[in-house]
DNA sequence: GTAACTGCAAAATATTTGCATCCTT
DNA sequence: AAGGATGCAAATATTTTGCAGTTAC
């Protein structure tokens, strides 16, 4: 693995999870990006934020891979395993403060490093 | 949405969840009963299984379908919310007892329908 | 007989990869 | 100059859909 060049499109999807501490699948970039970059460069640039333990990555309720850089994670080392919420609604992720304590939940038969949790939310629970 | 008919296809689907408590992806029958069903006889079977609440889904770790007919739930009235855990290494999903207290968890923010956790399975954590 | 089921082929969708070219250091 | 980044097209993989023919009740 070599090292990352900041080139403009890298800093151009590095700032989008700086803006917003919500979820971001890639697919939503990639329609976003779709008049400047090539959908295969956001996806290595996904993979490479990744990699270097920038943002973390998980799969949402529909198999799309949502990715975010929640604002409890440190740069350096990326232990991140709060949950997250994703709406079957409207299909919004948000970051959970994590506040489960797992062995208790789960009687320690298993390492669990991610939680996704999906249902409604306040919104879309009030339609 | 129409009466279900219980042909030999269905019948074999069926057994397949009657037979483990565990999950099965929908992928996984695909390719077990490649020779003697059509895939989308099997996805179209799942669907409709899944529609008449004998059997739930969830979308697992690599975006693939996953079904279930765990252990309490009942035929007539579906309301199944147990979490799932899936090992990262080798993929397996098994059913959790529902012991979470999901208010005191996310303070009644979201109506919480499902949970996956992810991580190491015990086999797989020693390894 | 009618509505449901099935198989086949094709479509839809998201993501990955090979390769040639361009850019950054 | 060399290694990384990019764009494009094609490949993958999973799931869905249209349609014509078959089967169950």
């Amino acid at each position: 693995m070599g090292i990352i060049r900041k080139t403009k499109h890298f800093q151009k999807i590095l700032a989008e999870f700086s803006k917003s501490p919500r979820a971001i699948s890639a697919n939503s970039l990639v329609s976003r990006f779709a008049s400047t970059m090539n959908k295969s460069t956001i996806y290595r640039i996904l993979y490479k934020l990744e990699d270097d333990n920038i943002i973390h990555s998980f799969v949402g309720l529909n198999g799309l891979k949502w990715y975010a850089k929640c604002s409890d994670c440190s740069f350096k080392n990326h232990n991140d395993n709060h949950p997250h919420f994703q709406c079957e609604e409207c299909n919004e992720v948000r970051c959970i403060p994590d506040v489960i304590n797992q062995t208790e939940l789960i009687g320690s038969q298993f390492y669990v490093k991610n939680i996704l949790l999906s249902g409604l939310c306040s919104r879309c629970v009030s339609v």
